[in-house]
DNA sequence: CATGGGATTGACT
DNA sequence: GTCAATCCCATGC
């Protein structure tokens, strides 16, 4: 086999029509796919959905300066500060008019480790990427990515690399939120020491 | 125009 | 386990 360069490895990239379906089966088929920005790149492991009508979700507000992203096509990246600090990054799923997401929570990372590495301040590469603000600081998403087409850059979604399309995958309940807190809407990959914690219950029993 | 909430993280006890 | 840091934006006066 000949060396394999980065894009190759990140998948054939996805379009608007593979985000524009429910978006907990979205969140569901996110885990294994890769997202890639500049030469960092990693698979993603843990995801969230979030959908306008439960008021978890930012669209449940309904359209506003703030949510039109989430309410305009498929495939956008919708990019938001948290806490103050952090950039948290969702892949925008469902037709046009619905106001829904995916929240990338974790990632594994697969491309300029040393990158990451410079811009957290940590070595380890299972904690580069393991939370949704930290991959957006390792991959150096800023909130000026807000609405960026995700089938054309510059942060593109890729399909599963070779061995992560068929990575197992537990459910659980959403992290650090507290309306609807019931809904089992967070995917983890099993087996990935770079998901988030608190890990899920299928999480630990499985470890 | 002022206020307060928030899908987090890292440092600390 | 607790807590502060720190900013965008929805809401209400």
């Amino acid at each position: 086999m000949t060396s394999r360069a980065v894009p190759a490895a990140v998948g054939q990239i996805l379009t608007r029509d593979d985000l524009a379906g429910s978006v907990v089966d979205v969140a569901r088929g996110l885990i294994g796919c890769t997202i890639r920005h500049g030469e960092t790149a990693g698979v993603i492991v843990e995801t969230e959905a979030y959908h306008e009508s439960e008021p978890a979700c930012h669209a449940y507000v309904g359209m506003t300066s703030r949510t039109r992203v989430l309410f305009g096509a498929p495939g956008a990246a919708y990019v938001y500060r948290s806490y103050g600090i952090h950039a948290l990054f969702n892949a925008v799923c469902e037709p046009a008019g619905v106001g829904a997401a995916v929240l990338i929570r974790a990632l594994e990372p697969i491309a300029a480790l040393d990158a990451m590495r410079a811009r957290r301040g940590v070595h380890s590469a299972d904690q580069l990427c393991s939370g949704p603000g930290k991959l957006t600081r390792a991959l150096a998403i800023e909130l000026e990515h807000n609405g960026v087409d995700l089938a054309h850059g510059p942060v593109l979604i890729g399909a599963p690399p070779p061995g992560w399309d068929d990575v197992g995958l537990v459910s659980g309940t959403r992290i650090g939120i507290t309306k609807a807190p019931e809904l089992e809407w967070r995917f983890c990959a099993t087996g990935s020491r770079s998901v988030s914690r608190p890990w899920p219950v299928a999480l630990r029993e499985a470890a």
